[in-house]
DNA sequence: GTATTTACTTTCCAAAAGTAAGCAGTTACC
DNA sequence: GGTAACTGCTTACTTTTGGAAAGTAAATAC
């Protein structure tokens, strides 16, 4: 192998990785997936979101659902009419994250089955 | 809604979070995925993963490499006969996660053109 | 015999994540 | 009308994780 192919594998490899780290770096860690499933299933409300998901506590959620924010694929209204109530609800942008959930749902199956049927 | 909805609710909302989060309790992080990438498209020895990797350091390297070996999804083959040579190689079940990196890769190709296409 | 490569490990420190408690305001209970 | 509970957070503190830099032992290249 010489180094002009060296180099095109390389290039290859990257930009094979870089958009997948780029996504991961929007989705991953242990809660943005959770609660954006926890919106999408109709948690709106800061106490039901943080019910919903075992072990969160107030101040994770409180700067995820920031993140989350900031990455547009959550939207956070404020109704000011009394008493005052804040809702989280998910963009549409979110929603093209379904195929990525729903494979990330059916692999966490599997997976779960291969680890506990051995 | 009476309590019996609410929690059937919550159920779903759960069987539908938790198998997402054992999922990614495997691949998330900055680099797991990464490597995997790499390894799959022909790195196989240590310093050729670290390199085709940018920024990531040998330590980090060398523990990701353990947990990834801990969850089946790469395979450490020492071959002693002179010099000692170490190959890493991405195991079958790594190959099940073919159309999570696909989905990973096109959402994140996307998400750039989303944020810089503005 | 000096330099370089390989596959890591060690040390040290900063940043991230988690835990527990608190707080200001609102309603509900009797 | 007192107190208890709920809302949407914030603050202070501790623990865990991450990364940078250097080190290491064995081998190979020049």
């Amino acid at each position: 192998m010489d180094r002009v192919s060296k180099k095109t594998d390389q290039q290859d490899c990257l930009s094979r990785m870089l958009p997948i780290r780029d996504t991961l770096d929007v989705i991953s860690g242990k809660w943005k997936m959770m609660i954006l499933v926890s919106i999408m299933h109709g948690n709106n409300r800061f106490r039901d979101i943080e019910r919903s998901i075992p072990k969160i506590t107030s101040k994770v959620l409180a700067k995820e659902l920031k993140d989350l924010e900031e990455h547009m694929l959550i939207k956070r209204t404020v109704y000011d009419d009394y008493p005052v109530l804040i809702k989280y609800t998910a963009t549409d942008y979110a929603g093209t994250l379904e195929n990525i959930m729903n494979e990330l749902h059916d692999w966490g199956l599997n997976h779960r089955k291969k680890i506990l049927g051995k």
